[in-house]
DNA sequence: TTAATGTCAT
């Protein structure tokens, strides 16, 4: 039976259990992960109820993660539940096996809280089920969580292995923790991990996101036998530098090297295209996808109307959005809204928020541009009201939060903060280096204030944007050749990207700055975003 | 016969 499993021939496998006469724990699991191994999460489910209901079979330790793999599969947080509880019920709750596949089960379905209960409860955890739980916080973008957890793993003595590194790597990627992600880095290369698992591709990601795509490059290049993951990790770390002709160098390789592309490769393509503002390339590679037999999902599109919309063509936006097979997701209007502001059409936003709103409720970033869109047309009235909205379902956009990461420590700030130890320190250097830019040029841009809606952008504090805080922390604290990298939840705002473009004029250093939408590497006054944001 | 990983983006 095992033998047709591996051969992708589950039917065969299925014939072959409804002819066997006795069936054991061995006979049931094997058809269970059959199923499971050939992506048909359902059948195996079908296979363990018929388990329970007709063969008075009780499941065991080898049973169970296979029926919790199922429903991590499908996503089925319900039917998932109701595994655990039969779990506990029959006494198998404390096996490490079991243990491990409900904590993987519940982060799957995006349920932190259930996951963490079931690792604390566990009478004995090893790597899996650590690793596990240290993925399920990275994945859901807990990084502090994450980290703080692989700490606590260190300090039980426990050895990790490749699996752990690769969440943390990308913790690490993902909150522009560079020093500590280098660290990781190179303690994979000490315990020699195999740079072509999966390891690579988090590093090549997290190098890429800390700004250094020399890195990148460098790991890239010494791995000759590269997978996909690490192909599409360095396409998007070219595209993230704006550099959209190694993008498409890099895809033409891939292609001549028989790699095949799969859906993510052109999520890459496509970000290049739209940032770049290259519509006619951008269309060749969507329609490329049918050659490869892959189907646009909602967030190619989404990346399509970015890329017409900011070139301005929003008609024909539109007509993509019309002809989507599914229902356009928030990314998708987010993005037509985005081209209608570059290019000042009040009035398809406006339509678009009267459609969106009558849809359902949305959620609060979304919220704020529908809005926005009603006020740029004149329609104060329904700006208000959509405002009042938001307020009274106690929504609230984040506090805007900037950190950077020095030794051991990530200091973190929010705009007009005077609470960090060396504030005072801060202060004068921003006042001292606001008047080389001020002789360099800069002028600063207050109608920013105006335009942006968020709670930083209230009064004078323009000045003192999270961003810059932890910019002059940087310069005071940092050796003057050390690149500084500071992280933002929020998105810039255009002053403070003129203002850092001074920066790093005025004082020779690199900036790097990541903020929750892009990318900016700032050096000698000018960004790798080109402006284009 | 057991369990877990990466690469996109919002």
């Amino acid at each position: 039976m095992n033998f047709y499993a591996k051969l992708e021939l589950p039917y065969c496998s299925e014939q072959m259990f409804r002819e066997s006469q006795f069936k054991s724990s061995t006979t049931w699991s094997s058809i269970i992960s059959c199923f499971i191994q050939n992506e048909l999460p359902l059948r195996g489910l079908e296979y363990f109820k018929l388990m329970l209901r007709n063969d008075g079979m009780f499941p065991d330790d080898y049973i169970f993660p296979c029926a919790t793999k199922a429903c991590a599969m499908m996503n089925d947080y319900c039917f998932g539940q109701s595994v655990h509880c039969l779990a506990v019920k029959v006494g198998f709750e404390g096996n490490v096996f079991v243990g491990s596949s409900i904590v993987d089960m519940y982060a799957k379905c995006g349920n932190l809280r259930d996951a963490r209960k079931v690792f604390d409860e566990m009478p004995e955890r090893n790597v899996v089920s650590w690793s596990g739980m240290i993925y399920g916080y990275a994945q859901m973008g807990e990084d502090e969580e994450a980290l703080k957890l692989f700490k606590d793993a260190l300090w039980e003595g426990l050895e990790v292995n490749d699996f752990t590194f690769s969440s943390v790597i990308r913790v690490c990627g993902n909150s522009t923790l560079f020093e500590l992600g280098k660290q990781m880095h190179g303690l994979c290369l000490k315990l020699s991990y195999d740079e072509t698992s999966f390891v690579g591709s988090a590093v090549i990601s997290m190098y890429s996101k800390s700004g250094m795509i020399e890195g990148a490059y460098r790991v890239f290049n010494e791995v000759s036998d590269k997978n996909l993951g690490m192909w599409n990790a360095m396409l998007i770390a070219c595209a993230q530098h704006a550099d959209t002709k190694s993008v498409f160098e890099l895809f033409k390789k891939m292609e001549n090297a028989g790699m095949k592309p799969n859906f993510i490769t052109f999520l890459c393509v496509l970000y290049a295209c739209s940032h770049a503002g290259l519509v006619k390339e951008g269309k060749h590679y969507f329609s490329m996808m049918k050659e490869y037999g892959i189907e646009p999902g909602s967030q190619h599109y989404a990346s399509m109307v970015d890329l017409l919309g900011r070139a301005g063509k929003l008609q024909e936006a539109m007509k993509l959005i019309e002809e989507m097979p599914m229902q356009p997701t928030e990314s998708v209007w987010g993005a037509l809204l985005t081209g209608c502001r570059i290019h000042g059409n009040t009035e398809l936003a406006s339509s678009v928020a009267d459609r969106v709103f009558e849809l359902g409720p949305v959620s609060p970033g979304l919220h704020v541009l529908l809005s926005n869109a009603y006020a740029a047309a004149g329609r104060y009235q329904e700006a208000a009201k959509a405002r009042k909205m938001l307020k009274d379902r106690g929504q609230k956009k984040e506090t805007g939060l900037s950190w950077v990461e020095e030794g051991n420590r990530i200091h973190t700030f929010a705009a007009g903060d005077m609470t960090h130890e060396f504030s005072e320190e801060i202060y004068r250097k921003l006042e001292e280096l606001g008047e080389d830019m001020e002789r360099a040029g800069y002028v600063a841009d207050t109608s920013y204030v105006l335009k942006e809606v968020g709670a930083e952008e209230k009064s004078q504090t323009i000045k003192y944007h999270s961003e810059r805080l932890a910019i002059a922390f940087a310069l005071i604290t940092f050796p003057p050749e050390r690149p500084i990298r500071v992280m933002k939840n929020l998105r810039v705002c255009g002053d403070c990207h003129v203002a850092i473009k001074f920066m790093s004029k005025c004082t020779g250093r690199i900036i790097i700055v990541r903020d929750n939408n892009r990318f900016h590497r700032f050096e000698n006054g000018k960004c790798s975003c080109g402006d284009y944001w």
